[in-house]
DNA sequence: GTTGTTGCTATACAAAAGGATACTACTATA
DNA sequence: TATAGTAGTATCCTTTTGTATAGCAACAAC
């Protein structure tokens, strides 16, 4: 039962390519998870500590997305037996690999950005 | 004037990052963008034709996701004066080198995929 | 003169994403 | 006893995104 699929193949079937590259996508994706990921590429934070990070999210977004996150193996959840309580959070390795592709995706965006503004 | 911002200056601050970084998923975000990249990454392609080529687009999305597309620099949109009119669309070289990051992301997603698995 | 083709647009609706606000249980401090 | 901090939930509402279905104008072939 090998259904695992390589770059190659993925790059040269058309429907492979959209929907490998979606599952990248669908890691990242809302108006939020950037943010969080942002917030813990450096260190690990607890829940309030990311909050303030993100001046804006209500604590249901947090919550959301950091289950979000947590699900798809980008975050490690891990609570500690103290009083009050504390949770931290952080990046699994697998997350912290997404930073080469975010570069990747900041330094395009940089570009583009340049080109489309150079043209008008 | 110069509010040209640099790679590394982006990559320093975590609020130019995030944004930075935006830009390019903003490019490419919805459910249909990327199939419709897809579909013309490496031949131009008439209305129909992209129509045809993901079957489930209704061509009101199909219309208003080639317009975000052409303003944002993504697509180049040709009529010809013919009968009936042909109208073409293509992509930009922008467009074309975002197909780099893509990899990346298709990389990613392959290898993401795989540790989360083994993990269960 | 009916049907087909091209590249769309209009209207109405459903689903998904996100926001506002209040609230919980527990404890520590003033 | 009142206030504040911990890590969240619950409920309701608005905004955004996507779908379904129909239709248009210009021709061309049958």
């Amino acid at each position: 039962m090998e259904n695992k699929i390589s770059f190659k193949e993925a790059k040269a079937c058309p429907i492979q390519f959209v929907l490998a590259v979606n599952d990248t996508l669908n890691v990242i994706n809302g108006k939020w998870k950037l943010p969080i990921i942002g917030s813990l590429l450096f260190e690990k934070r607890r829940f309030t500590e990311i909050q303030r990070n993100i001046p804006k999210i209500t604590p249901r977004m947090l919550s959301k997305e950091l289950k979000d996150l947590e699900m798809n193996g980008m975050v490690k959840r891990t609570v500690y037996d103290t009083t009050p309580i504390t949770v931290e959070y952080e990046l699994t390795e697998s997350a912290k690999s997404l930073g080469d592709v975010l570069d990747k995706m900041l330094e395009w965006g940089l570009q583009h950005r340049e080109t489309v503004l150079s043209e008008s």
